[in-house]
Formats: structure tokens, sequence, C-alpha cells
DNA sequence: TGGTGTTTAAG
DNA sequence: TTAAACACC
């Protein structure tokens, strides 16, 4: 009876799965399919625990999806797997690819050490794989709305079949999994794929109609809340843009259109980061690594209050406070924190891309480095150095009744929420608790404008 | 997917 | 007096 393995990493689903797909066909109808994952201290260690628990938590319940055949086991997968194979005799490794840096030099480490057994990719966790959506003359695109338009030119395959009953191998040694992490006061999404099946189906019937506008409304529940499923594959986007099709000529196709979009940018960022592995730490703009950066221990003690959600800047601390309390930011505060710690407080975004890698439970390399390289405007299709958020006009401007910052800063309750932007304007003045704004922004705005300049002059 | 300061138009 | 419109960062 051959038997097939299928090495599950950023794909913890069964529908929607090409490479489960591509192994059941391998395996043959006599034969039958070893689920394996395989804990690797190259991505655990560096994981915070957030992440590591949704991931755990997935694995769960992946391994009651196969009826828990899945198998555990620890250490380097060029090692693990092919002694996996041996041990089961199996004809062929099957995994989604892997686009990221590591990921491929791990997976080419694995098929050289797989030797004669093929370890086989099939499909990609994006709707169009990076690499595929290149410009007339076969370069990759830098900036993103181009990109957009041949990506929706490009298309998509549509989802693939749910196998109805797949035989797993059973009686297969797994090891125990790493100890689950203790997360304190962090409240996580429910894990898994039918968590995400539910969550999608939500958003969709009772969101979807307003997002387009509702999305940049971090006080109300206007965005899908997706993010961590993408980014361990319990839903392939796929699933999601076949589903908006049906609605694309409906009254609700400028939001459909709209959350496509972001499904754009996804891929679009992987696609940068699959033409430019190296962009995932260095800067994209290389010449803005001389500006000049703040240390010492004040710079310290301002990066530290920033963490920590006291910067006095409400709609900055509120989500300060949303990423330790959450593991999650509303994609709106997260460029306005962004832009505070890299413009108003002068650090390399690098240092809060490295803060958000370790709290987010959906930290993807390439969306949130990415991400940080455009707002610092040091990345491809950055946003103009120039551009700096003014934290007050953007809460008044996206959380104008104070409630996202109400339910994060307790501290502002009980402002007039208009004053819960600026509550050194409050009658009482700022309230007994919380700081006073750590920075003036209007001189540090000008500051970074400065160093710009400086910087960018030849 | 901007902010700021200045000018100009509307009322 | 205020709000668009604009240039520049």
């Amino acid at each position: 009876m051959p038997t097939a393995l299928l090495w599950f990493r950023r794909d913890l689903r069964l529908g929607d799965h090409p490479a489960l797909l591509a192994a059941l066909d391998a395996a043959g109808p006599d034969g039958d399919v070893l689920p394996v994952f395989v804990f690797d201290d190259r991505l655990w260690g560096p994981s915070g625990n957030p992440r590591r628990r949704f991931l755990l938590d997935c694995l769960t319940d992946l391994r009651e999806q196969t009826g828990g055949a899945l198998v555990f086991r620890s250490g380097d997968p060029a090692q693990v797997l092919p002694a996996l194979a041996a041990e089961v005799g199996a004809g062929s490794v099957h995994v989604t690819a892997d686009a990221g840096p590591y990921g491929r030099r791990r997976d080419a480490a694995v098929e050289r050490a797989l030797g004669e057994v093929p370890l086989v990719r099939t499909g990609s966790p994006y709707a169009v794989a990076p690499g595929r959506v290149v410009k007339r003359d076969g370069t990759p695109f830098q900036v993103f709305s181009p990109f957009a338009r041949a990506w929706r030119e490009h298309g998509w395959h549509s989802p693939a079949a749910r196998p109805d009953g797949v035989a797993w191998t059973t009686g297969v040694r797994s090891e125990d999994p790493p100890p689950t992490p203790d997360l304190d006061d962090v409240t996580l999404p429910p894990a898994g794929e039918a968590a995400a099946t539910a969550a999608w189906q939500r958003f969709r019937d009772e969101r979807l109609p307003g997002y387009a506008e509702g999305r940049n409304t971090p006080g109300t529940n206007g965005t899908s809340r997706l993010s961590a499923y993408l980014k361990y594959g319990c839903i392939h986007p796929r699933t999601l843009l076949a589903d908006l099709a049906g609605l694309d000529t409906g009254p609700d196709s400028e939001s459909a259109r709209s959350y496509a979009n972001e499904l754009a940018w996804r891929d679009f960022y992987a696609d940068v980061l699959w033409h430019r592995p190296e962009s995932a730490r260095e800067y994209l703009k290389p010449e803005l690594q001389a500006m000049g950066y703040d240390s010492g221990p004040d710079a310290e003690e301002l990066v530290a209050a920033w963490k920590a959600g006291r910067t006095g800047f409400p709609i900055v601390d509120a989500g300060m406070r949303q990423l330790l309390g959450e593991a999650y930011v509303h994609n709106r505060v997260r460029m306005i924190v962004a832009s505070f710690l890299v413009k108003d407080l002068h650090q390399e975004w690098t240092l809060g891309a490295e803060h958000f890698m370790a709290h987010l439970v959906d930290g993807d390399l390439a969306s949130n480095n990415h991400g940080w390289q455009w707002v610092a405007g040091t990345g491809t299709d950055a946003s103009p150095y120039y551009r700096v958020f003014n934290p007050t006009t953007q809460g008044k401007k996206f959380d104008p009744d104070g409630s996202y910052v109400q339910r994060w800063v307790p501290e502002l309750r009980d402002l007039d929420p208009k004053h819960v932007h600026e509550p050194w304007t409050a009658p009482g003045g700022v309230p007994a608790g919380y700081p006073e704004p750590v920075v003036d922004h209007a001189s540090e705005r000008l500051v970074a404008l400065e160093r710009y300049t400086r910087a960018t002059r030849r």
C-alpha cells in the first residue's frame, strides 16, 4: 500500500488544498496519506507567544479533522522528513510551496536530503503564486496599482474540491508538541479551519456591504479579521475571491472590489519578497539608512512609552494597547503607530517591525515588514517620506466618536468625545494617570523632514 | 492610503 | 469667517 507524505506548514486546512489532492493522487486508491507537522526552531524561536499559541490551537483542530492522524515531529526538517519518509516507506512528500526566504532555502535543503523521494510543491498560499504576475517586459512590478490591475487580469484558479474521506496513515509515532505558552490576558480568535470559514461567512453576509467605508473606522467591527487565518492557511484567499465574484455585479460590488484589493496587497507584498528576499530585513531604498536615528537613554524611554501605549497621543496608545490585548491592531491604526515611531520618535522601521512580529497573532513577514517599509518611505511603492501622519488629525478623522480610543484607554473614558483625541484641551486638563504628550508632533515632523532632506541630498 | 501653511473663493 | 485649492514638504 503506497504512502504519500503531506507536510503541513502554512496551509492548516483540508478544503481548497491542492497539495492534499496531489498527495491523494500519488497514494492512489489503495494508498494512504500521512499528515505531518514539524516544529522547527528556526521558525518557532522567533515567533511570539500569540503566534505560537494560535498555531498550536490550529494544529489541535487539524489533528481532530484528520481523526488524530496528524503526526508531530521536532527538529531540522532536512533530517526529520527523510527519516520519516524512510520510516513509512513514502513514495513522495507533498507541500504547498513556500515563497519566503527561509522557506525556500529550507525546502531546497529538504529536497536534496530526500534523495530519490520527490518533494512535490502544489499550489501556494496566495491567489496568484509570487513571481507569476510580471510586466510586459518580464520584470516584476514595483508599484501596487499596476500590479493589482495585472493581478486581476491574470486571474486565479477556482477553489480545489474538498476530498470526501481521506485514508490517513495511522499508527505512526508522534512527538509531543512544545508546551502551550502562557498568554496572560491576551484574547485570541478561535483557531482552525471551521472557525476561519465561520468568520468569513459572517463577515461576507453582515459586514462586507459596508466594508469600503467601514474598514477605516477602528471603533467599529468593519474589517474581516481574517488575517491570522490567512497567515496560517486556515482558509485560502481563492476561496474568498470565488465568493466575492458572485457579488461583483450586485450593490456590494464596490465593497467586494475593495476587499479583493486588500487580498491583492497581500499577494503584492509576497511578490516583492519573492523577487527581493533580502527586503524582509534590508531597506529597499538603502540611502534612507543614512537618516539620523535617535538612540540613548531618552530615546529608549520614548520607545518604551510607545510599546506600553503611554505616549500621550490617544490613537497611538489605543493601538499599542490593542496589540498587547488582542495580538492584533486595526490596519488604519497600524499605519498611525508606525508613522509615529518612525517620524515622531525617529526610530528605524526595523525596530517596529520586530516588535510587531513578536506580538501580532497574524505577523506575516512579507505583509508586516513591507507595510513598515511603506510607512517609513523606504520600500517598493512606499509612501513618500514627507507623508507624516498627524496622530490627532487621524484620530479625529477615523475615530470621530472616540469609541476606539475609549475602549483601549480607560483613563480617557470620562472625557467628552470632542476632547478624546486631544485630552490636553479638556476642561480639567489631561486626566490623572494619563501621560502628557511625550513629544511635540509639529516640531518632530519638521525634524523628520529635515533629516530626510539631508540624507537624500547628494 | 497625508500634513501644513498660504492663497483664494464663497458667503 | 470659513472652506476649498494649492504648493511644498
